[in-house]
DNA sequence: GTCAAATAATGAACATTGTTCAAAAACGTT
DNA sequence: AACGTTTTTGAACAATGTTCATTATTTGAC
C-alpha cells in the first residue's frame, strides 16, 4: 500500500536543523540559541545535531554561510542597477544598512559571532569587496591596482562601521534617514 | 602581637575582581571568562561575586568602564597634542587602532559584547565624539551644527569599522600600515 | 569584656547547557 | 527470517552561572 511514505521529499536533517537555527537566530540573537531548542523544532534527537554538525558553533556557521549568500546575492543585483558608480557605490551602502535593519540578528550572528574555527571575514567578503572595487575603479580610474584594492577595503570598512553603529542606535531612537545620510556623506567624500 | 594582618590596605573586593577580570579577559577574551576563576585569582568564595555584582555581566560591565576610561583618556591626550585639526583627527584615528591592536580582547569585550542591560553605545562614547566634533567644526566651519554632529559620528563610525576589519585581519598577516594608510586616506577624504 | 543582633562570607547544591556514547532501532542484503 | 551495518536515540556527564541555608565576623550596647 504505502509506497513511499516520507513526510516530505527531503526531509534532510541538516539543511533543517539550519532552518530551525535561522528562525531561532532571527527571532532571539545567537546567544539564545539552544541545542535543545532546535532539536525539537526539528523533531529529531538532542544527539542527532552532533551526527551532522561538529558542534552548536558548526551550526551557527551554517546560518552564516546562508546569511552571507543573501547579503551577496542583494549586493549584486544592487549593484547591477545603476550605471553610474557613484549611484552603484551608495546603492550598495543603502542595501547593506537595510539588510542589518531587517535581519538584525542574522547580521550580528554572520559579524559578531565568533566561533573557533571560522576564517578570516576577509576571504567571506571577498565578491563584496570585489563589487565595491569594480565601482570605484571606474570612479577613479587613476588608482593602482593596490591602492584601489586598499581604498575599497576602506570604503567598506567605513560602511560597516557606520552601519554597525547605526544599528545598536536603532533601539535608541536615532532616525533611519541620518544613517542614510552619514552613508552618503562618506561616498560623496571618498568619491571626490 | 598582630596588629593588623591586612594583607593589602584595600581589599577591595569589587575593585580585586574587577581587576582579575580584567587580566582574564585581556589574556584569554571575555567569553572564556569563568566566575570559579576570578574568584580563585581573588581568593574569595564563588558566592562573594554576587556579593559585588549582580551577575557576571556586571563584572563585565565594570571591565568595559574601565577600558573605556583608559580610551578617552588615551583619546584626550592624544587630541591635545596638535593645533593642526586634520592632524589631530588623524592622531585621533590612529590612537584608536593602536589602542585596539594592544587591548583587542578588552576592545572586543567593549564594543562586541552584549549584555541584558548595557546603556546605547552613543553614550559611552559621547566624550569621544566631542573631541572629533570639535576638530571637524574647525576644519569646516560651514557645517551647521545637526550636520556637524552627524558627520563627526559618522567619521567615528567609519573609523571604528576600519578598525574593526583590521583587528580581524592581524590574525591573518595584512600589514599595519595597510589599516594606517586606509584612515588617513578616509580622513583626508572627509575634510575635503 | 561580653554577648546578642546585624552583617558578610562561604561553598554545597541547583538549574541550565553543550556534548558523548552505550543501547536500541531501522535498514539492507542474502 | 536472520545477520551485520548504519542511524538514531536519550540518559548520563561535565562545565558553569547562580542561589541560599549555614557559618563566621563585625558591631554596638551595656
Amino acid at each position: 500500500m504505502a509506497q513511499k511514505p516520507k513526510t516530505d521529499q527531503k526531509p534532510d536533517r541538516r539543511e533543517a536543523l539550519v532552518e530551525a537555527a535561522e528562525r531561532r537566530i532571527a527571532a532571539h540573537g545567537y546567544g539564545a540559541l539552544r541545542a535543545r531548542d532546535i532539536a525539537i523544532d526539528v523533531g529529531c534527537a538532542l544527539g542527532a545535531i552532533y551526527l551532522a554538525f561538529p558542534d552548536l558553533d558548526g551550526v551557527i556557521e551554517a546560518v552564516r554561510e546562508r546569511t552571507l549568500a543573501r547579503l551577496e546575492a542583494s549586493a549584486a543585483r544592487a549593484a547591477s542597477l545603476d550605471e553610474e558608480p557613484l549611484d552603484a557605490l551608495k546603492a550598495l551602502a543603502r542595501l547593506y544598512f537595510g539588510f542589518a535593519r531587517d535581519n538584525p540578528n542574522l547580521w550580528r550572528a554572520l559579524f559578531e559571532h565568533r566561533s573557533k574555527r571560522d576564517v578570516s571575514a576577509d576571504e567571506r567578503l571577498a565578491p563584496i569587496f570585489a563589487l565595491v572595487e569594480t565601482r570605484l575603479g571606474s570612479l577613479r580610474p587613476a588608482l593602482r591596482a593596490r591602492e584601489r584594492k586598499l581604498y575599497a577595503h576602506a570604503l567598506f570598512g567605513a560602511v560597516h562601521g557606520i552601519v554597525a553603529l547605526g544599528l545598536d542606535e536603532e533601539r535608541w531612537g536615532v532616525k533611519v534617514g541620518d544613517v542614510v545620510w552619514q552613508l552618503d556623506a562618506l561616498i560623496d567624500a571618498a568619491a571626490r
